[in-house]
DNA sequence: CTAAACCCTGTAATCGTTACAGGGTCAAGC
DNA sequence: GCTTGACCCTGTAACGATTACAGGGTTTAG
């Protein structure tokens, strides 16, 4: 267990490449590491699982914004965990909202695609389906 | 029936903003349309149709590149219909596989959410399971 | 005759990440 | 010694699609 890791091998062991972990501390997730007489940057543990966190909060879908609230509360340990519950459940229901978006298209697309029986493109339903308007979803409130 | 639309027209009438317009113009997707005296773009029925294919291909989560190819293949209507489906259903497994991989997210976001009991950030589950990183999507292979 | 609403161009922002350019540092091998 | 390659640094630009300006000109209605 070493107590200095340079950036690359922080990004080995993360599966973060250096150019998120250098974006991440210009965004102020990650505080200003030591730095070597040379000027890299020199990390402990604790960043390790700060940058952990980060990965598993983006591996979910979380936005950095909301990553940066979280780590602001674990920064905090008196703070009330309601606001991170709040931002977990936002970002749920975030989801579950574009899930279903995403299955009304597939769905239309699916009809699309069904539609197509081979031929020129002056005939083809797909091309033909597109230009007709009638069927944008700004017509339909599906966006 | 008018057969000359200035952009904001254009833009109420289509539901697409004028920046759209000019921007889908730069790429190539619209034809330079006439010019007025003034220099003001003014646009005929046919264009407003093709702003409509872009539209409806937009609000089905096709990107701009794709929507290109389309309107090549509409405008060269003795081309083979193949390459209009080869991109339809390439799209519809882009959009099948994100699905897949929002609801597996969803399942895993649902987990954490329940975790929360209330309380001070110190215990707060969510934190500490973001902190987990055996729960990493890039150990368990689902990025 | 003036104010509001429209149009023009060009540039920069958004989000997160990647890819440079141009330069410095350090290890191993010859 | 000296070179080669693998690192590291900073800063800037790209990706995709859209939005938001700034700074200027034109039209239209009161």
């Amino acid at each position: 267990m070493k107590n200095a890791y340079r950036i690359g091998e922080v990004a080995t062991r993360t599966g973060c490449s250096p150019e998120s972990i250098r974006h991440y501390e210009k965004l102020g997730l990650l505080p200003a590491p030591k730095r070597s007489e040379q000027g890299y940057r020199h990390y402990d543990q604790a960043a390790l699982e700060r940058i952990g966190f980060i990965r598993h909060g983006r591996s979910l879908g979380l936005d950095l914004h909301s990553i940066q609230e979280l780590l602001a509360l674990s920064d905090h340990p008196d703070t009330d965990c309601g606001a991170a519950d709040d931002i977990a459940t936002r970002h749920l229901q975030h989801l579950e909202a574009r899930i279903a978006k995403l299955q009304a298209l597939a769905a239309e697309l699916r009809q699309v695609v069904q539609q197509c029986r081979g031929g020129k493109a002056a005939d083809c339903q797909i091309i033909q389906t597109l230009y007709d308007h009638t069927h944008t979803c700004s017509e339909r409130g599906c966006g």
